[in-house]
DNA sequence: TTGCATTGAATGCATGTGCATGTACTGTCC
DNA sequence: GGACAGTACATGCACATGCATTCAATGCAA
């Protein structure tokens, strides 16, 4: 009955543990914050992020979601359902790819940039708040509005 | 149109990418080796553990609901619906407590304690994998088995 | 004691997620 | 050309989660 970690297996809790910490302090923070005031959720600003950051690194309109899949944590169902969710709000199109048409090209449109440019600064704000407060915080208890 | 992060923004922008990155990969693993072999999630796992220390270091039987509901980062009725599945698989009790009714006493059963101590080790061996690893190997792709 | 605000936990409901599968398309081999 | 494996994305389904609410019990005040 090997009721004791290690001291390098503690390490690794413990590090595991400030990781989970910090991670649902700043998720649960940013899901509230953007949604509240800019009805988005923490993966859809990401998803708008990168198709900004794919758009102006590459001189492209579009990404295609085999592009974003890797980039964002999320499984490829949960990744075409959210895409699906921002095309409803109109924050982004959904073209079939013309070089391969079993691919999806999808756009921002000119209310997703103006939208992912509002809420960034908020994103940054709550990133550094969460990310520099000790941990503790967690999603919960009620941080700062 | 302020396009572009401040170094300081940037920075934390990409400390929080790799939060993200290892988050998803360490409990995309962890729910998946955990579910696999011992039917247990990753908060479940959680939950054992917290009971066990809570035990052990308190000399008590059992925690409250209460007492858990900080360590894991879940929302109270998340945490109770939690607890509902570990009782329903027979690894936790629930009693009313003595000394305020309105309060519960979860406390690990014999199977509990079991499965806890034999999940430990793929616990902690697939926290050394992720969290050792360099970032990149998410949810949606396959890691070792 | 009664009355009332507060706390601890459970539950209704809506939603986001992953897995498995379905559908459409591509490329290859014959 | 036709058959077939593989790829890209969408969808059915089950389930875990959070918010709001509900129910029970406590503490306090009159």
């Amino acid at each position: 009955m090997a009721e004791l970690d290690s001291p390098a297996e503690a390490g690794l809790v413990a590090e595991w543990r400030e990781l989970l910490a910090r991670h649902a302090a700043a998720s649960c923070a940013l899901d509230r914050e953007l949604g509240d005031r800019y009805g988005l959720g923490m993966s859809e600003f990401e998803v708008l992020e990168r198709l900004v950051e794919g758009c102006r690194a590459g001189g492209r309109l579009g990404l295609r979601v085999s592009e974003l899949a890797p980039t964002v944590h999320l499984s490829q169902s949960a990744l075409s359902r959210l895409i699906a969710r921002l095309e409803k709000g109109g924050l982004v199109t959904r073209a079939m790819c013309e070089s391969d048409r079993r691919g999806v090209t999808v756009a921002l449109t000119e209310a997703g940039r103006e939208r992912y440019e509002q809420a960034r600064p908020l994103h940054r704000e709550v990133l550094g708040l969460t990310l520099g407060a000790p941990p503790g915080s967690a999603c919960s208890g009620s941080s700062s509005g």
